[in-house]
DNA sequence: AAATGGTTTAACCAAATGGTTAAATTAGAT
DNA sequence: ATCTAATTTAACCATTTGGTTAAACCATTT
């Protein structure tokens, strides 16, 4: 066992370096002498661990939409009430990208290029919405939201979210002339904004 | 004259080509070789013409830009009221992103990988959001809208008209499990249901 | 310590790629 | 018809790039 624990292996560090690399330039402007680097190895070590450029991008892509796809409809069930868990679920979301702000936008950009790659990976994750829209037509039903499309509602929340943080360029330097310290403090108070905006728009008040 | 009207000269179509190959494949994905295939003309033309890729790339990058960023704006101002303005703003520019649909991606990808050329191209075209920012702290003032930042609701509508568009992928395929006919429908759809969803969430009601 | 097998590296390769060049072609002016 | 200047093309070039290979290295077993 070469492997201490406390330093990563050689394939950890390629696939970190990869993650960074890919994510940060997408799969054409990636090379793959800059991820050899970035991990501190010889390019060979590349090819003898993961075979092909194809292959390796195929890990961090899986990787990526693995790590942002599912968190959002897990966090939709529990014991709370509609509502609650909304602002939960974009609380938890926004959270996690705001810490890994470029793998929405790799994953989409990735995906317009090549929508082949959805359908693979979602042979081996199964993902299930249907959760989701059963408890928005419950809500509605309850008549504590408004009658609305349960797929709105979820592209609504969706976009919202992912949104701001995908087109950080524009929206900082355009809407907060380029004051880096403003585009944080909208992202924080978008934390619970977005579910107040969305419950707004949907809530039944009687 | 070369130019007899009815067909491009060389310039209109290597320009037209350059924009398709490079809103498809982005900078770094796109070849040289395929916009002159594209162009069916001499690759030895694109250089005669735009001397660099980057050049050429700065172009459709601009074009595109031109095109997407500034109706939004245009659009609201006016004599009609601030609600009709909202609706006539996310139909207006969901029916033009509906027919360039990679733009919005293509835009928010370049910038994301360079957001310097961001800061060229805002010198060339000085946008000012403010009037935008004026006309909805007159609504907040006058009460027909709740409080609310002004940067907030920009950041809501844009994002709320361009999210299902640039994630199509994702969207058509698990929230609409693969139809693309339901995909349409919805983008049809939010011409008018993405404006009454924000005003929903926005107007006061007395 | 010698053998073994996995790991790592430097050197190399073929194809692709952005770009150049010089010759050929074409269209308009004289 | 001939000249001229712009346009277009084929051939070429240097560099980059993904990928391969054979040798070197190193840890473990015997």
């Amino acid at each position: 066992m070469v492997n201490k624990m406390t330093e990563k292996n050689t394939e950890e560090k390629i696939i970190a370096a990869a993650e960074k690399v890919f994510i940060e330039k997408g799969l054409a402007g990636a090379r793959m002498q800059e991820i050899a680097d970035e991990a501190g190895i010889n390019k060979s070590l590349l090819h003898y661990y993961y075979r092909s450029k194809e292959l390796l991008f195929g890990m961090v892509f899986r990787f990526a939409f693995k790590t942002f796809a599912p968190d959002l409809l897990k966090a939709f069930d529990g014991p709370d009430d509609f509502f609650t868990k909304l602002e939960r679920v974009v609380a938890t979301y926004l959270t996690l990208i705001e810490k890994n702000p470029h793998i929405p936008g790799f994953i989409i950009s990735e995906l317009s290029t090549n929508p082949n790659r959805l359908v693979e990976i979602i042979k081996l994750m199964n993902i299930d919405i249907q959760p989701v829209f059963k408890a928005i037509e419950e809500e509605i039903e309850k008549k504590t939201i408004r009658k609305i499309e349960p797929s709105e509602l979820i592209i609504n929340v969706l976009g919202l979210c992912v949104f701001p943080i995908i087109a950080k360029p524009m929206v900082e330097t355009i809407i907060f002339k380029g004051s880096e310290s403003d585009y944080k403090a909208m992202l924080e108070k978008r934390k619970t904004e977005v579910a107040h905006f969305v419950i707004s728009a949907i809530k039944i008040k009687d």
